[in-house]
DNA sequence: TCAATATATTTAACATAGCAAATATTGTGC
DNA sequence: GCACAATATTTGCTATGTTAAATATATTGA
């Protein structure tokens, strides 16, 4: 009974105004815009962003496991961590047990980036919970962690 | 007080683990793997559906509307339509008063696909329904709805 | 041991995201 | 009516997303 329908009567998909992909992304949208302000000025990306974060946080890692950390697919993490090597932000090698996998560690200069960024990042995250709620903020979370089981 | 501390005891940034941006991101790729899935056996892209189901809900727009409500920066929008007329989905033409402005409409191909699809895009949309719950889907839309106050 | 498989990562190719600059058209003030 | 600012859209460029194929190393079983 609860179905959507159009102004012919048929079965219609739900509008796209309240359509969870979109609204997603619309969200997404709204949280990234201060945290690319804030990397634009030391010409880092999102995505290379995240890399670092995740190995300040747990250390020297393999790539499946930074990409899955970072939410990366492996071709995206490969050609990023390819430009972090460049820029001297990332170190790789070769696992000595097993050479098939690629060892990730982040460098000196790397850590200065996150730590540069520290406060500024501290204050988008404080605003964001201003805005929405500590509460519900939590309750987003525990949502979306949901979607692991579709 | 509820500052998060790291080992050493410096202020730090939220684990990775709870950072909204990347919640964002993981849930949205659960969701997109079905229509992914449901898509690539008709040559569309899930940006070309959204297009296409934008101007089958809000028929033919100028390019700004398009984009915003299909949530895509127009830059990319110009280039998918594009695509789209070549695939003859959807139709472009300047506006007769302001021909700054360009009208796009979509081909009755064009609404055959969203026909064709629309059973498998309902089921997908009830699945998520189910796995997430009505009432807590409701919530999250309205949670992120507040996003766009940021 | 060696061929067949499985695993880890990279490459390739195409589509999109995001930003800045270029184009085209319209509106405004003088 | 014209130079100039404002608006709507497109183009150019670099980075990422996504899928499939290629590469390299490990593992397994006859």
């Amino acid at each position: 009974m609860t179905d959507d329908l159009n102004a012919t009567g048929a079965l219609a998909l739900p509008s796209t105004k309240r359509s969870v992909p979109i609204a997603l992304i619309r969200a997404r949208e709204k949280v990234m815009g201060p945290i690319r302000e804030m990397l634009s000025d030391c010409g880092i990306t999102e995505q290379q962003w995240r890399i670092l974060r995740v190995l300040e946080e747990f250390g020297p890692q393999d790539a499946s496991s930074l990409a899955e950390r970072a939410c990366l697919l492996l071709p995206s993490q490969t050609r990023i961590v390819q430009t972090l090597l460049e820029k001297g932000l990332v170190t790789r090698q070769a696992d000595e047990k097993d050479r098939r996998k690629q060892t990730v560690a982040i460098t000196g200069a790397g850590q200065a980036i996150i730590h540069d960024k520290l406060d500024q990042a501290q204050a988008i995250a404080t605003r964001i919970e201003e805005v929405i709620g500590k509460k519900r903020l939590a309750e987003l979370l525990d949502i979306l962690e949901d979607f692991q089981k579709l």
